[in-house]
DNA sequence: TAGATTGTTAATCGATTAACAATC
DNA sequence: TAGATTGTTAATCGATTAACAATC
């Protein structure tokens, strides 16, 4: 993975002592530990906002549990597709949004949706008590509103990032 | 964008220097001067190997040519999609690669297939003279062969991200 | 000349790496 | 005791920030 046995002995002393001098890390035991400081042995209730093509390949592929995460509702405005179901779940109509979050009261939303709706579900969503987001929209979120966590995923940037290493031969994985 | 004007001008200057010192930059020229750092302005023939859902989101949502790419083919190995359209294109026979490849030698590989066949599929490609890869499967492209370029997006680690944020209170959007 | 803005050098900060003490 | 391995401090490195010279 590229790192160094030092780099690995700093890291984990962020969060404290895992090992024992001498003897070594109780592999199985470190593993869990940092499954705890990532958060992976939670069942955070979570909602996908947009079921397009993007937002229906994360909720096929993507192991939310495994990150400690929970999808309890898909929602969309395309009344074609609601009713739909998608993975275990059926897509839901986004004006019952506030009715299903008073309900369920989920903390992450995953946003699959264009730019120009974003600022406004982030709104509806922030107000109904969501405070994490997944953001594959390129609307930036405006943390004004401190508390709140935001991942932001641009996959244009990424690909980007490629075209800059093709154009001048950098290997950049590392 | 969290960065101060020191931070720009450094980085600027590891290209060479774009401004006029009492004066300032001329913007748009500036604006046309990272466009070719990056790449912005090349037309790379690129690849879509994997139509499923994240293949298909990507093929229909990414803008190519923003980032200097050019898509000119998709394959799959799913019999029952292959000659069906995606966007502009015709999703291809995975067993044609061969063949396609050496006819018009693209450059750039979008993978978004199961981690089992990657290694397969880019020993192939880089065989037909692929040299850069944008990898959505969970292997890790092995860069034994010096001179190929990957940019890895792995989403699953982008989620534990932001599990990691939520259960530690941080505002990791900078 | 005064004000403004870039280019470049120096200072600061943080992260990585190395060294070594502690311990099995 | 010798070898091995973690915890922790010190040294090194690189990137960010600050300062200032150059220029309009």
């Amino acid at each position: 993975m590229h790192l160094t046995a030092s780099q690995i002995r700093q890291d984990l002393n962020c969060f404290g002592g895992f090992g024992q001098q001498g003897y070594g890390y109780n592999v199985s035991e470190l593993r869990k530990e940092i499954g705890r400081i990532l958060g992976v042995d939670k069942h955070r209730k979570t909602i996908l906002i947009g079921a397009g093509n993007l937002g229906t390949a994360l909720a096929v592929h993507i192991n939310f549990e495994k990150s400690g995460c929970s999808l309890i509702g898909i929602f969309d405005s395309n009344k074609k597709i609601v009713g739909n179901p998608l993975g275990k779940l059926t897509i839901t109509d986004i004006d019952d949004l506030e009715k299903f979050c008073r309900e369920n009261k989920p903390e992450v939303a995953v946003l699959c949706i264009p730019k120009s709706v974003t600022k406004e579900i982030v709104d509806r969503l922030t107000e109904l008590g969501v405070r994490s987001f997944w953001n594959f929209s390129h609307y930036d979120i405006n943390v004004e509103h401190k508390n709140i966590i935001v991942e932001n995923v641009h996959l244009g940037d990424s690909l980007l990032t490629l075209s800059y290493g093709v154009n001048n031969n950098l290997d950049n994985d590392k």
